[in-house]
DNA sequence: CAGATCACCTGCTTGC
DNA sequence: TGCAAGCAGGTGATCT
């Protein structure tokens, strides 16, 4: 990658579901924090920087401790991601979830279906939504499929006001913490009271991940 | 073929 | 007190 690299111009940078696209003069880069990634603008090395990129005003750093995220040399396989939460139109959600049999929270974060949902995300959202996690998705009705999208657009708009949720690792390229974890009401809350009935948040496992629910709030 | 499960990795938390 | 096991999670490979 280094040869692709060296000497070569940043155009821009921009966002494509997780991946962070670095558009170069020739060619681009495709970054993925995975879980404890992260990318700093003039941030101090570590052990775990494991992509230094020296800039001819600065240095840019790829911190990775846990070694989930990547980078990688060109268009991240774009094409396999789903629609931006934010872009795809109810009626287009609508459909799309009445076509999948699948439990409705495993569907969120399939990002070949949508891209850019996580964890976190999809059990607020699915709270937000009065939704429960196991729910079937096709057979999610119009109105509450409607209510999903809403609450999607709704906890994601927040979110990024509030420039993400830092339960560890997360900062921005300027070393920011976000603190939209103050605003959690499921995520990493369990046996704590909903914020709606003041029942006990619940957690189970979830196509493999923690998953925290109200189950009195959140209907299959 | 689609959905479920496992492996990857390491820092922090939990429990004896 | 100290140490080991458990847990966290995004993705891709593997299994059912």
């Amino acid at each position: 990658m280094s040869e692709q690299v060296a000497g070569r111009r940043i155009e821009s940078v921009a966002r494509r579901g997780k991946f962070i696209v670095i558009a170069l003069d020739a060619g681009e880069l495709s970054v993925h924090l995975g879980m404890t990634g992260k990318l700093l603008v003039s941030g101090v090395e570590t052990p775990h920087s494991y992509g230094v990129f020296t800039m001819d005003d600065g240095v840019l750093l790829y911190d990775d401790p846990r070694q989930f995220g990547r980078i990688e040399w060109g268009d991240a396989r774009a094409s396999a991601l789903g629609p931006e939460p934010l872009q795809v139109g109810v009626e287009a959600f609508t459909a799309a979830l009445r076509r999948r049999k699948t439990r409705v929270k495993a569907l969120l974060l399939n990002q070949a279906f949508l891209a850019g949902l996580g964890n976190i995300y999809v059990d607020e959202i699915l709270f937000a939504a009065g939704i429960h996690p196991l729910a079937r998705a096709s057979r999610l009705s119009r109105l509450r499929i409607a209510r999903l999208h809403q609450a999607m657009v709704d906890t994601l708009t927040l979110a990024i006001e509030h420039r993400g949720s830092s339960i560890s690792d997360y900062v921005d390229a300027d070393g920011n913490r976000g603190d939209f974890q103050m605003l959690h009401r499921v995520y990493g809350r369990e046996g704590q009271p909903c914020a709606n009935c003041g029942g006990p948040i619940k957690k189970i496992l979830v196509a493999g991940r923690g998953t925290h629910f109200c189950a009195v709030c959140q209907r299959r």
